[in-house]
RNA sequence: GGCGCCGUGGCGGAGUGGCUACGCAGCGGCCUGCAAAGCCGUUUACUCCGGUUCGAAUCCGGACGGCGCCU
């Protein structure tokens, strides 16, 4: 069965645009008709293309990207709103007869756009707020015995320093959306909502830290410190805060910049590991055109 | 040249005779409306040589190296 979807996925600054950029060209020779999709949490935001390595002007003019720097930076996002707008962008590429390629960094974000995944509802007005004064004045241990007490399947999964799940399981527990999963998780099964290639950019781990460190160092030539100081001061929104690198770099701590993302990009590894059907491709060392032919031979 | 202080894993830093220090980095993993988040696990050491001792990173001697002061 022949993919009608492309999915690519890497660790950031592995070289996930060019590659696209590259394959497009193939594929276009080919007489097809390649989008990008982006799967990328932060990519979203209006105000953090040099931060978040939108492609630019010169990249999207060869290949079309969606889903990119279209959010206000004060807005909040989150997966179960991509994952909206993601399938609708992806169905209609496809009911127009063209090929999308989901490009992205963003683990859950890939399977979100791929899958059909059983996203739980959004936290009620204010309980997000209240849990977390909860959690400051309580403490997570506190909190995850609370849990267990009335959720006790819920608290096994989670552990009890784990403040992020144990504040999400108590908001859908106090808005009775805390139930025991009837189906199992497709977040790692091979299930996708269309025929899927996937496939994982790879390359040696010191090249890609040394590409991590000029990356961020061509940020700080483009500008970025300015550009984060202005997302600051439009009120970025704590989605949008997030992005490795805001905070830094409004202290100035580049250092530490790096380091997070190096740490990021060996999480995103852990999860091209586990994805089921992935086909890696070592792009280290070899020229676009080069990139693009392996990426599309890749073994099956 | 003399005297004094110091020499612990990639880095920082405890430990003064037997019992994993620890932190950071690195590495592996978890992951369902915050995911570039949040969380878990984990490798590497006592500068070298000799001595004392049942047993030494820890005590003694020497070598080497570093720092400081003196000549």
């Amino acid at each position: 069965m022949p993919a009608r979807v492309l999915a690519h996925f890497g660790p950031t600054g592995v070289g996930k645009t060019d590659g696209a950029i590259a394959l497009a060209d193939l594929m276009r020779a080919r007489g097809e008709r390649p989008v990008a999709v982006s799967a990328d949490a932060l990519q979203v935001y209006v105000g953090l293309e040099i931060l978040t390595g939108v492609p630019d002007r010169a990249q999207r003019a060869r290949l079309e990207h969606r889903l990119i720097s279209f959010l206000p930076v004060d807005a909040r996002f989150s997966v179960a709103e991509y994952a909206h707008l993601a399938h609708a962008e992806i169905d209609g590429l496809l009911a127009d007869g063209a090929t999308p390629i989901v490009v992205g960094g963003t683990g859950l974000y890939l399977r979100a756009a791929l899958a059909e995944l059983t996203l739980r509802p959004p936290p009620p007005q204010g309980a997000r707020e209240r849990w977390e004064a909860e959690l400051r004045a309580r403490g997570p241990e506190q909190l995850h015995a609370q849990l267990a007490g009335e959720a006790p399947w819920a608290a096994e999964s989670i552990d009890p320093r784990d403040r992020h799940r144990i504040v999400r399981a108590l908001e859908l527990l106090e808005q009775g959306a805390l139930e025991a999963p009837t189906e199992p998780s497709r977040l790692w099964t091979r299930d996708t909502r269309h025929p899927t290639r996937l496939v994982g950019l790879v390359r040696d781990r010191d090249e890609l830290y040394a590409r991590i460190e000029r990356r961020v160092d061509a940020m700080i030539a483009a500008g970025v410190e300015d550009e984060v100081r202005r997302a600051h001061a439009a009120g970025a929104s704590p989605t949008a805060r997030v992005a490795l690198g805001f905070d830094e770099l409004l202290t100035g701590d580049v250092e530490t910049m790096k380091r997070r993302t190096r740490n990021y990009a060996r999480r995103q590894l852990t999860w091209m590991r586990k994805l089921p059907d992935v086909e890696l491709v070592d792009i280290g060392g070899r020229s676009p055109p080069q990139v693009a032919a392996a990426i599309d031979s890749a073994p099956a």
